[in-house]
DNA sequence: CCACTAAACGATATTTTGGT
DNA sequence: ACCAAAATATCGTTTAGTGG
């Protein structure tokens, strides 16, 4: 990360700044004209190949200029873009989307936090929960709707609730149903799906006897509560603003591209992607 | 003398132009 | 609309100049 010296961090930022701004290769000659580092394009030649040794920089094609890899980004992100002091403003914006939704579930805070985060930017964001927020059991509760039918509700701290009727061969008595609903809550109640594991899973069992019919419809439904949150759900704020950069310069590229297919390779496009 | 820089050259890929 | 030639952009390498 930090084999490079001050020339290289200097062409690096300067490369990766004219392509964002312009989403196209960028050659050493752009670099030298634009940015007066002070040394020729040659030289900045030398060290472009070299960077792309690296692994900082690709190119899409010889006689193209280079585009930074995503070591490239990397290592801007980290070390040569700076930072700005956010503005009392996007302070502001920021508290207050907290306080609005501090008390809510997670799921609600994380969308939120996408929306701050692209009013910020304008850019489009997408957030993943990441994998260590996994879910957990916080509330089963089991409903008799009649002798036979018993609503299982499960509420995890994702504030997913996951209700299923399970049908029953014969009939359970109200006070049987709490007792085994307590028996859930008490031995699933904050665990994640990775703690489940078997041996609690018969312990249940075991506390359960007689109506493991229920026990067996409980735990898929549980392990369907979870694992829906796991599959990490994205949150995607600000698509449009997908239109205010050049990478995407998606009218006239589209404008381009349409008028570029005539209907022989519109067909011919359209059996490629089948094979991809 | 060596390391480094930059100019010059040749090669290659892309884009534009111009004729049919 | 299509193709080929010309113009353009960029690279890598070689070569010459320069300061320590």
């Amino acid at each position: 990360m930090m084999d490079l010296d001050e020339r290289k961090r200097h062409i690096l930022k300067a490369l990766i700044n004219d392509y964002i701004v312009t989403a196209e290769p960028v050659g050493s000659r752009t670099i030298a004209k634009r940015y007066r580092l002070g040394i020729s394009s040659a030289t900045i030649r030398n060290e472009m190949a070299d960077l792309e040794d690296m692994g900082y920089l690709e190119q899409p094609h010889t006689s193209a200029g280079r585009i930074p890899s995503d070591k490239g980004y990397r290592v801007y992100v980290d070390c040569l873009m700076g930072s700005e002091k956010l503005s009392n403003q996007e302070i502001e914006l920021i508290k207050n989307s907290i306080c609005s939704v501090i008390e809510g579930e997670i799921n609600r805070i994380i969308k939120e936090m996408t929306k701050v985060l692209s009013a910020l930017t304008n850019y489009t964001v997408m957030v993943m929960a990441p994998q260590t927020m996994n879910s957990m059991v916080k509330h089963i509760q089991l409903i008799a709707i009649d002798d036979l039918h018993v609503m299982a509700v499960v509420v995890t701290n994702f504030s997913v609730v996951n209700s299923s009727s399970i049908t029953l061969s014969r009939p359970i008595d109200s006070d049987k149903l709490m007792t085994i609903n307590n028996i859930l809550n008490d031995k699933l109640k904050g665990l994640t799906l990775e703690e489940i594991n078997l041996k609690i899973i018969s312990e249940v069992q075991n506390s359960v006897t007689g109506y493991s019919e229920i026990f067996n419809e409980i735990i898929p439904i549980l392990y369907k509560s979870l694992k829906k949150r796991d599959k990490g759900e994205i949150y995607l704020e600000g698509s449009s603003n997908i239109f205010n950069y050049p990478e995407y310069n998606a009218i006239d590229k589209a404008k381009q591209f349409l008028t570029m297919l005539d209907k022989k390779d519109l067909l011919r496009n359209l059996l490629s992607c089948d094979g991809d």
